[in-house]
DNA sequence: GTTTAGGATTCG
């Protein structure tokens, strides 16, 4: 007698797929809802499964009965769906449960046992089957992201979503609108978890326990749909709780000093597969769980310490010697920040509530993200500064360059400062603009004069078209105008020296100007530079900086930090910006990386930098500020 | 017998 399958069943791979037909589907969980209470009657759970064709498919499961939808516990397990009916939504294939609807779940990991789960009673499992689950988490091995790893209570940071495998502890009810969740994994948070006021009558749970464990175990407040899940949750079970979100606080405590907590919150709603789901025994996780609360290191139940940032900046560090993980050593594995630091690499970071609590000065390493910054048009962030005075100036509009080279114009050149050992020179008289004068000076190398492109011209009368044109051809032009015994530079609104584009500007109250036969000084290769040229001039050049407020948030506070920078944070160099359409590009693209328009600041990257206080006095009242300096945007990023 | 939801973070 030979046994013979009852049926054989046809899978229809996910890129075949019709309309209007009921099929079975294997695939490997992209994306899933654990099951929840509908708005209506039944259970919802979605579930969004690709197979090796690479196309998707997002089913609908509904049922009155929780049992009996498909029991995932993680992205990456593998399912197979009987019964399921494909409709077309959005002009795409949906895939909805229909009559006689069935489904296996089995883990995704490669050489994991192959062992169903499913609450159907007679189900049909063939060796055929067997080969597609392992086929699958072959395929899924290469092409799915794998599955995030097991994130621990010792891995969280502040500002994070994440599923947490974990063993209830105790609960109880807060409000109507909130419960909240006494839970553990056997590792440590990296900051003390936030504890949440409640009635000690209305903590379900053993006490003695939750007194032992209370520094390994964490307070999680749920909200709305989730309250009604919780409430019925059985103390000592496995738990995950998808799609947590941490938030680290500053809490004043009696004694005025700054207290961190780690919030925990399971936001009210389904996005993104927020929910909690009670995991069954024999699941690996769940053993690998058990394994991690036997070895948990309850040493570390140390007594109740808050950190207290204002008055041991080094506290932080004391976690790690309690056996677990110093936020600052998960930080260092997790993503790379779109900033590096140029020095202080030694430095430990500082949270930023901790550093508004500090006086000034200081210096402080932070990790944070840029919510904001000021201006927000490019142009309006070029600013001159001045090395010596410190003075910060607007840089001159080409209207005022227009007006300055026109009254300059009106000045006559002297003949008499023509043609002398310095320089050979030319003059012009336009016909049609009121016979104004234009003299060019060459400046000759030991009496000889160079070739254009490496020929420093001085010129007099000309409009800021002309100069723009000359300075393309030469190497560089100083505007200059007659005067009693020399030529000399214009008012130093204007430019003193042109190169191509750049316009190279002097401090007024610094400088003290010299006559230009100074120039004669200069060595030849000394001629064409401008720090060379300012210097025999007695200008005190301006350098061009990018002038701009970041606002800074590290999910512990929000700091407000100048940046002044000629080319080290963005690399470019604020002195060609406005001349260069193609760095303009370029520098958007930067502040569009560090700050993204358009999403979430918790999706921006993380910059690090270093930023030093100072204080300032306006008037009576003393502020501190904040200066970021040896930070630079990653090399990778530009 | 029909509806639910139709992935796309809260703002406590």
């Amino acid at each position: 007698m030979s046994l013979v399958p009852v049926t054989s069943y046809i899978y229809t791979p996910l890129n075949q797929l019709k309309g209007g037909t009921v099929v079975n589907v294997y695939g490997v969980v992209k994306f899933f809802k654990p099951p929840y209470l509908s708005k209506g009657t039944d259970y919802c759970s979605v579930v969004t499964i690709v197979d090796q064709t690479n196309v998707k498919l997002t089913c609908l499961l509904f049922s009155g009965n929780y049992e009996s939808l498909p029991i995932i516990y993680k992205i990456g397990d593998i399912v197979r769906f009987h019964r399921l009916k494909i409709q077309v939504y959005k002009n795409e294939p949906q895939g909805i449960n229909c009559a006689g609807f069935a489904s296996l779940t089995f883990e995704g990991t490669l050489g994991a046992p192959v062992i169903p789960r499913t609450s159907s009673k007679g189900f049909n499992f063939t060796p055929a089957d067997h080969k597609m689950v392992e086929a699958l988490r072959v395929w899924a091995s290469t092409h799915i992201s794998p599955s995030s790893a097991l994130v621990q209570l010792c891995d969280v940071q502040p500002m994070q979503y994440f599923d947490l495998t974990c063993q209830l502890l105790g609960k109880a009810e807060v409000d109507g609108t909130s419960f909240l969740l006494k839970v553990w994994d056997g590792t440590r948070t990296p900051f003390p978890s936030w504890r949440v006021l409640i009635q000690d009558q209305v903590l379900e749970g053993d006490p003695s326990q939750i007194q032992r464990l209370q520094n390994l175990t964490i307070d999680i407040l749920v909200y709305d749909n989730h309250v009604q899940v919780a409430k019925y949750l059985k103390v000592g079970s496995f738990l995950r709780l998808y799609s947590l979100h941490t938030k680290l606080q500053s809490v004043n405590s009696e004694n005025q000093a700054s207290v961190l907590s780690l919030e925990f919150h399971l936001h009210g709603g389904t996005s993104y597969g927020r929910g909690i789901r009670v995991l069954s025994e024999g699941n690996s996780d769940v053993d690998q769980l058990k394994k991690a609360l036997e070895s948990a290191d309850l040493t570390a139940s140390l007594p109740p310490e808050a950190i207290c940032q204002s008055e041991h900046e080094d506290n932080l560090l004391s976690l790690s010697s309690s056996g677990s993980v110093s936020l600052y050593e998960v930080e260092r594995c997790q993503q790379l920040s779109a900033t590096i630091l140029t020095d202080h690499q030694y430095l430990e970071k500082t949270p930023i509530c901790a550093i508004l609590k500090q006086k000034a000065p200081q210096r402080h390493r932070i990790r944070a993200k840029l919510r904001s910054y000021k201006p927000r048009r490019l142009f309006q962030s070029v600013k001159l500064h001045c090395p010596k005075c410190h003075s910060l100036q607007e840089v001159p509009y080409e209207d005022s360059l227009h007006r300055i080279l026109q009254d300059a114009a009106t000045n006559i050149p002297d003949s008499k400062l023509q043609n002398t050992s310095l320089y050979d020179s030319k003059a012009w008289t336009t016909e049609d603009q009121g016979g104004r004068t234009v003299v060019i000076h060459f400046v000759k190398n030991n009496g000889i004069l160079p070739l254009s492109s490496e020929c420093l011209i001085l010129i007099e009368g000309g409009t800021l078209e002309e100069i723009t044109k000359l300075s393309s051809t030469f190497h560089s032009v100083i505007p200059v105008k007659s005067s009693q015994e020399d030529l000399e530079v214009l008012d130093l609104s204007m430019p003193f020296l042109i190169q191509e584009k750049a316009h190279h500007y002097g401090c007024k109250q610094c400088s003290h100007l010299k006559p230009i036969q100074s120039l004669s000084s200069l060595a030849e290769s000394a001629q064409r530079s401008p720090s060379s040229v300012a210097e025999v001039l007695g200008i005190v050049p301006l350098q061009y900086v990018f002038v701009m407020t970041f606002t800074l948030d590290d999910g512990t506070g929000v700091l407000e930090a100048y940046l002044m920078d000629s080319d080290k944070f963005f690399q470019i160099p604020a002195s060609k910006i406005l001349a260069d359409d193609n760095l303009q590009t370029h520098m958007d693209m930067i502040i569009n990386m560090l700050c993204p328009p358009g999403i979430k600041v918790d999706t921006y990257p993380w910059l690090e930098c270093f930023i030093k206080s100072y204080n300032i006095t306006n008037g009576t009242e003393q502020q501190i500020c904040y200066q970021i300096f040896d930070t630079t945007v990653a090399e990778d990023l530009i």
